[in-house]
DNA sequence: ATTTTATTTTAGACACCCCTAAAATCAAAC
DNA sequence: GTTTGATTTTAGGGGTGTCTAAAATAAAAT
């Protein structure tokens, strides 16, 4: 099955979308995704149908089929190959690869991205600590540690709070620690467990133990 | 001004027909050379020719402008930088890397490919031999040097023979070492100035010194 | 100088991907 | 159960890039 590069970059926010609820995604939310409107979506579900990559009931939503799944994991492990390319040897940072990504992961060659694969030597998450699926489509969830259990000098990826109650959510808000921030520990206190961490590679932020202990990070 | 991915091809495609004879460039031969129709190149020089990259004149051929020249070595210059990096650094054949240059070189990012530059260190010649265009469009010719001046373990690629008469070419046929094959010296007998090269990574061939001194090549 | 041949251009059509405007459908409110 | 409002689809159209078939032009042969 041969998808142009709007097709695969529509199957792509599917299934991105999919992964996010479990319900069948709308025509609408593809569209605010896409930056395109309804029409155009519309329009494309079609083609995509009868490709058979999605399966689709008029005005019920779209669900990405087995097929269209592996075809979208492909594009994601290729988009994400290429970001740590991006960030490893060209260094770029982390925030700048995105678009450049997301030109290269159209190239169509096989033998590339193994190849790329091989030289990066099969990197398991890239630079934002998402998983980089294998060749076939299978990824590998990344355990989530409080950042008070992460060793000094270690860095990660904020992916979730434990507690989040409005006052937390504005405390995180005030340290810059939103989710997907990156963190780096740079000093533990052995006494009370206190950490000081570096938020996004630029701002120091001291807390206790119980504020760490409610922060969930994946580690790089 | 913004060209899009075929327009970029078409216009490569007819600075290089431009390089070949200085005369200008036939529709019927940009037709061969992009594997279309006739009918699709006279629409396109149309376009190109509004753009201000070509000037044109109704069925009297093509030539590139200054502005569309500078913009098709910028082509070149992505196509050729990706070229070295397929090959030095995933180890991509000599041969295998074309294809896969043509879809690399239409990524839109000049930072990528100031930072793809650096990192292969400022290459100035592809894996063929031919020149790399620096940022500004200029091209540094390579020296021209008989085979038999060349150093035991040195490569190169033919460019050129000084005896152009058909007996020699016959043999140049017939040892297999044509215009654009690569050669590497294994060795060179001191005594007679005979040499031993090796042709495209598959054939040895042993020479005298007089039939060596008449094939040009460049040194990569 | 006229005819023949080769080249090039135009005309009309189709696939892709996007849009706006209008119609159809669903879901929620009454 | 209707009406209302939001969502989604269809209809029609525009730009890109390709094609075939036919017309226009240039170049070569007579």
């Amino acid at each position: 099955m041969n998808l142009t590069v709007a097709e695969e970059n529509y199957l792509k926010a599917i299934y991105h979308l999919s992964e996010e609820g479990t319900k069948s995604v709308s025509t609408n939310d593809i569209a605010a995704e896409m930056k395109t409107k309804p029409a155009s979506v519309s329009d494309m579900l079609r083609k995509l149908s009868e490709k058979e990559v999605i399966s689709y009931r008029k005005y019920y939503g779209v669900n990405i089929t087995p097929e269209g799944k592996k075809l979208a994991l492909q594009t994601v492990r290729k988009h994400r190959l290429w970001e740590v390319f991006l960030v490893e040897k060209l260094n770029f940072a982390w925030d700048e690869v995105h678009e450049v990504a997301e030109e290269l992961e159209h190239i169509q060659s096989p033998l590339l991205i193994q190849r790329l694969d091989a030289y990066l030597n099969y990197p398991k998450f890239d630079p934002h600590g998402d998983p980089i699926p294998d060749e076939f489509g299978d990824v590998k969830a990344r355990p989530r540690v409080p950042i008070n259990e992460m060793e000094v000098n270690q860095s990660g990826q904020i992916v979730a709070v434990k507690d989040s109650s409005a006052a937390f959510l504005r405390y995180m808000d005030k340290v810059g620690a939103y989710i997907g921030a990156r963190v780096k520990i740079l000093d533990k206190v052995e006494f009370d467990g206190s950490v000081e961490i570096l938020v996004d590679q630029k701002k120091n932020v001291f807390m206790s133990k119980d504020v760490a202990a409610n922060i969930l990070a994946i580690q790089s």
